[in-house]
RNA sequence: GGGGACGUAGUUCAGUUGGUUAGAACGCUGCCCUGUCACGGCAGAGGCCGCGGGUUCGAGUCCCGUCGUCCCCGCCA
């Protein structure tokens, strides 16, 4: 392989095969770096040595496929390239042969520079021969591996189930697959195999994983995909503790296998800490939580500064920003993204200015230095527009979410912009602070739908609430917790997973008081309730995002980076051009018509 | 569905207040070169300025529309 060959090496006869790298000419002596997975080795031409093989070498170009054979050889000292791993050897050719030529590609894998996306996608098989790509996927790979080595000896079993399955109105949008020979019917690909995992601790499987394909028709992200990759579990009997063990378990070894080694347990956040601590139901900890500091205004300050007295008041604190100027305050206000009736406090130093008792007691609150960035997140006193549908409670709780969440949104923005000055999210080689896990837990079960005006699952319907909170399903639903959990990795939720409801009794009260009706339910999971009465053990698991986590340990950016072949924004492949439109003959087949 | 950024040579980009023949680097082609490794030197080819309208004596530059890529909000149990 190219990227094996040592100076130990020398003197030996060996043959590399690979792509031509880059190749310097230099008139009777030609350079020629040959790459594979492995790496790059150099190859020598010598018109003196081998006028022959030395006349053919010249006509190697960018990206062709060879074969040399030559002897390994030392280099002498003044000519060894420390930069590359193979730099103190290099090959003496004595044959050469031309597998393949290629075109001139749109971009080099060995170049700098990296060509625009669009780019990147539409040649997907040259963007993978770069040294980064390759390394991603590797590390993907070796992440995999870990995985699977790591719980298969838990005892867990790896099971497939289908892919071609039922649509279920519940949650994403599904991808439907028309049934040719029931025409008129359609399979959907499964949004995360849930259902069957759970049948299969009914079916005596107490440990099952899989890493699967999941398939979600919804808009994208940048850590977010139609098709991604899963880490699915379940089990039977568990406490959530032992969910969290076995994925803190995974999470080591994972991470070992990619050579960070991670401390468990992780820590562990209530929901409504999160919310009140981050305004955000994945807090990235790489930086400081916000503050309450409700207390630091008297009465009259907050009719002078026209705020909701009621609502929270939240101090955003960004370490090492320093002090803003004009025209960073000017570019501040847009990452403020007005959730209710939330207000935003930008200019600190006018604050100090025209409140100093208050603005000194926020700095001490926040703990904050001279040099850190404080922006103040409150309620607007002017009325908003009330919805009264839905109760008075969960209105309440609203508008203070709405506070807490735009000032979640605006902690991260900041954090993100001034990337540069706080350093937090620079790579140290610390784990502990490269690599900040947490748990959230304790979510609470529904979620008031302003559009459906109904209770929906927050998680999903199968989730088991608090065993505390069963009596506020019809009372109170808003503050029924459920045993949901989500895992998550500097701001990025890694993870979601519960314990789940194992008695239909229970399974039914759900379905009630998310005003389903017996006959609804059952015409939608009607052959999963029936599985529910005979004889379901308790049980619960989880389900991670594999390539989220490969995405972080590769320090990238976007999920494209560690998916081979990744769609664009628009749920488009570049390089197959899909999806297409299909002819006439096979609709009709299928019994569709498609709408003009 | 909404907001924002971008689109100029094969690639990455520059292009002033609207003004004559649209530039650079890398890549490509040819020649020279025996220790380069992002080789170097000389010469050269290469442009529907995303696309369609409009304003103007004149548009890469201004306006409208449209297509594409990226980021965010909504959405994603």
């Amino acid at each position: 392989m190219c990227g094996a060959l040592r100076a130990s090496d020398s003197g030996k006869t060996a043959v590399l095969m690979g792509w031509v790298n880059r190749r310097r000419d230099l008139g009777n002596l030609i350079f020629v770096d040959v790459r594979d997975r492995t790496g790059v080795t150099q190859v020598v031409f010598n018109k003196e040595r081998d006028p022959a093989v030395h006349e053919k070498a010249s006509t190697l170009r960018n990206e062709y496929v060879i074969a040399v054979i030559g002897k390994a050889k030392q280099r002498v000292p003044d000519t060894i390239n420390k930069n590359i791993p193979t730099g103190e050897v290099e090959l003496i050719a004595e044959e050469l042969r031309t597998l393949n030529e290629s075109k001139q590609p749109p971009f080099l894998p060995g170049e700098t520079v990296l060509p625009n996306e669009e780019m990147r996608l539409k040649y997907r098989y040259i963007d993978l021969r770069r040294d980064a790509m390759q390394h991603n996927i590797e590390l993907r790979h070796k992440v995999s591996i870990a995985i699977r080595d790591y719980l298969s000896a838990q005892g867990f079993f790896e099971i497939e189930t289908p892919f071609m399955t039922r649509s279920t109105p519940e949650g994403a949008r599904d991808y439907l697959v028309p049934s040719r020979v029931q025409p008129g019917s359609f399979y959907a690909l499964p949004q995360s195999p849930q259902l069957f995992k759970q049948i299969l601790m009914i079916s005596g499987f107490d440990r099952y994983f899989q890493i699967v394909r999941c398939f979600r028709d919804e808009d994208l992200r940048a850590d977010r995909q139609p098709e991604f990759t899963q880490i699915d579990l379940e089990m039977s009997y568990p406490q959530p503790e032992r969910v969290w063990e076995v994925v803190e378990g995974f999470l080591t070894a994972a991470f070992k296998a990619a050579g960070h080694s991670i401390k468990t347990p992780f820590p562990r956040m209530s929901y409504d800490e999160a919310i009140r601590l981050y305004g955000s139901d994945k807090p990235d900890m790489r930086l400081p939580a916000m503050t309450d500091v409700r207390e630091a205004f008297t009465a009259a300050d907050l009719t002078t500064l026209a705020v909701n007295p009621s609502l929270p008041i939240v101090a955003i604190r960004i370490p090492q920003v320093g002090e803003l100027s004009r025209k960073d305050r000017d570019e501040v206000k847009p990452l403020f993204i007005a959730k209710g009736s939330a207000k935003l406090f930008e200019d600190f130093k006018r604050m100090e200015k025209n409140f100093p008792q208050a603005a000194a007691s926020i700095r001490e609150k926040s703990a904050a230095e001279a040099s850190d960035l404080l922006v103040v997140v409150a309620g607007d006193s002017k009325p908003g527009e009330h919805k009264s549908e839905g109760g008075v409670k969960p209105e309440v709780k609203q508008h203070d979410h709405a506070v807490y969440t735009a000032a979640g949104l605006l902690r991260i923005a900041l954090a993100q912009k001034y990337a540069d000055r706080h350093g937090a999210f620079k790579k140290s080689g610390d784990p502990d602070k490269d690599f900040r896990f947490l748990w959230v837990t304790d979510f609470p079960m529904f979620e008031w739908d302003e559009d459906g005006k109904r209770w929906a699952a927050a998680h999903h319907p199968f989730t088991s609430p608090h065993e505390h909170d069963m009596d506020k399903l019809e009372s109170d639903p808003a503050a029924v917790r459920a045993l949901a959990y989500d895992v998550v990795l500097n701001g990025t939720e890694l993870g979601s997973g519960s314990i789940r409801i194992h008695r239909q009794d229970i399974q039914r009260k759900i379905f009630h008081a998310l005003g389903m009706t017996e006959d609804e339910a059952h015409s939608r999971f009607g052959f999963f309730l029936e599985a529910l009465e005979y004889g379901t053990p308790p049980h619960g698991g989880i389900a991670l995002g594999l390539d989220r986590i490969v995405m972080i340990l590769a320090g990238a950016d976007s999920l494209r980076e560690v998916i081979p072949f990744p769609k664009t924004a628009r749920a488009v492949d570049l390089m197959v051009d899909a999806p297409t439109p299909v002819n006439e003959a096979q609709l009709k087949e299928l019994g569709i018509q498609v709408k003009k």
